[in-house]
Order: C-alpha cells, then sequence, then structure tokens
DNA sequence: ATCATATAAGATAATATATGTCTTATATAA
DNA sequence: TTATATAAGACATATATTATCTTATATGAT
C-alpha cells in the first residue's frame, strides 16, 4: 500500500488543474476529470470533500464548477493528502496517543514521530504552483493542450 | 492507514522479545507470543515470514523455537517492515517505474523519492538492541489487546 | 519406537479500507 | 423555463489486511 493513495492522487491531479487555469474563472469536474484521466463520478466526490475542506470553492449552474481557494503557491501537497485520506501517520501510537502506555518511555516512538514529522514537512513543502511549473504536460499523450477560454 | 501496519508491530515485538533472549538458546512462539500480546497462530505466520526471510532461525521440537538469525544490532526495524508489509513505497509511480508516463519530467516523482530514501535511511538507522537497551517491559505496544491460547 | 511439543504450510474466514457507481435533489446562468 | 452544473448520500465492488483453522512434519525425551 503506497503512502500517497489513488484517490489523492486524482485529486492532486485535479487540483493541479484548477491551478493552471487559476484566474480563469470556475473549471467543470467534467473537463477536470476528462483532461486528468479521473473518474467523472469520483472526481465529483474528491471535489466535494475539497470544497468542504475550503481547498477549492464551488460555482453552481451551468458555466459552473470549481475555483482553488487560494493561490496555487498557497495549497500544499500536504493539503491535499489530508483531506483525501486523512492524516499522514508512521503508526498508530504517533496518531493516536492512548493507543500505548509505553509512551513515555518508548525510543521507537520518538523516533516515529520525527520520521512522521519530516515526510508532512516534506509534502507540505510541495505546493501546486510548483507543480504547474514544469514537466506538467498531459499523462495524455503529451499533446499541448489549448488555453481554456 | 498507517505506516507501519499492525502485523509489522507485532512482529518487531516478537523479535525484540528473540532480542531480549538473544543468546539462551531458541524461544518458542507460544512464550513470545503470550509475553507479548501477539495472537499465537498470527504469531506462527509472522516467525514463519521472518525465518524465510532468514531473519531468525527455526529450532524444531521440544525445547524447539526461534533464534535471532543475527546479533541484535545487526538487525533494524527496516528489516522487519520489509518482510512483514513489503517495500515502502510513497506512491506507486515511485515503486513502480511504469506506473506513469510522465516519469521523467515529473518533479513531485523526485520529491517523493527523496522523502522515501528519508523513511528508509530512519527505520533503518533503528536497531533491535536499541529497542532492548530502553524502555523496560516491551509488552503492550498498543495494538489491540487480544490473547489466544 | 513412541509420544509430546514444536514448527511448516496453506486454505479459508473475517474485517477493514479503498475505490467506484448510481440516484435524487438543488442551485443558477442563459 | 431549461440546460447544466454541483450536493449528498446510498449502494456496490474491489482489494488489502488480519485472523483462524487444519493437516503435516521434525525432533528431543522417555
Amino acid at each position: 500500500m503506497d503512502i500517497v493513495r489513488r484517490n489523492t492522487d486524482y485529486a492532486a491531479r485535479l487540483m493541479v488543474h484548477l491551478a493552471k487555469h487559476y484566474g480563469n474563472g470556475p473549471i467543470s469536474t467534467r473537463t477536470a476529470a476528462a483532461e486528468e484521466q479521473v473518474p467523472y463520478q469520483l472526481a465529483c466526490k474528491l471535489m466535494q470533500k475539497l470544497n468542504n475542506a475550503k481547498l477549492v470553492t464551488s460555482c453552481m449552474g451551468p458555466k459552473g464548477g470549481f475555483v482553488l481557494g487560494a493561490e496555487p503557491s498557497k495549497i500544499s501537497l500536504l493539503e491535499v493528502v489530508e483531506v483525501i485520506q486523512g492524516p499522514i501517520s508512521m503508526n498508530r501510537c504517533v496518531l493516536n496517543e492512548d493507543a500505548c502506555s509505553r509512551k513515555t518511555i518508548c525510543t521507537v516512538r520518538e523516533k516515529l514521530i520525527d520520521l512522521q514529522k519530516i515526510i508532512t514537512k516534506g509534502l507540505a513543502a510541495i505546493t501546486l504552483d510548483e507543480l504547474t511549473r514544469r514537466g506538467r504536460s498531459n499523462r495524455n499523450t503529451g499533446k499541448r493542450k489549448r488555453i481554456k477560454q
């Protein structure tokens, strides 16, 4: 099992798609899902989660869709991960303080906590704008995309 | 989902138990399982896996059991993790090179690879002898309590 | 040789989690 | 008013993880 799960990967793609069109009005889930190769219905659910977490803003009705809730440089991969799959956890004794009575003396736990901090910091350092900048042609065929109107 | 899974935690406890009695002949799974609060039958399966990976050596028959395959200082938590739950993977595009066609230009992938290296190095740095040294009673590392047989 | 005790191995069951689909309701621009 | 979009949650499927059960086999001790 991967630390970053498939649904999170999907959501990240959708977010990056919105980031690429940031400032051009709402993008429909249908469009984003099609372009980023995400199953449409699933994309709807993911967008709902992202919306509830205020990572995106919804605009209902025709010509509606979603807009990023903040500038691409202000949204990190960590936020997407946590919204979609929950917090990163090395072990349940790290996530849940009550899981282990030995927590005050356990040296493993300390080290797992350190590792976990490194992971979350690493993911927090990856922002959406960064992901739009380089190497972000489509996973399709590498065909250039037209600018949305 | 935790990065270090429950079975891995169980296996780690069993290994630490063997480490604590290193040099005193084989320890039966029944004993180790009981002391470390691991379901017995499950412990058997875990020991089998550890045995196949040469992390422990089996001694059949009465007064038999398992012995560590190497000195406690030579066995790391990473080895236990990899034997029981397989390699740590940030994303499938990291584990499986064919998972994404964008891998040569993808900046996220590079960063995920870096993070993954940090995790594996961190786990590799934690050795069994270290885990026996402090935090005396090693029981109850925080998983569901369940004793069988 | 027989027996008691231990591991070996694999089938199977039970759970938990993740992923994907479907239906109905609601908002809104044109 | 209508077409198009999101909202929400039920439902279904797939996969992974954890746990148990059964039978076979090895071996030290009697």
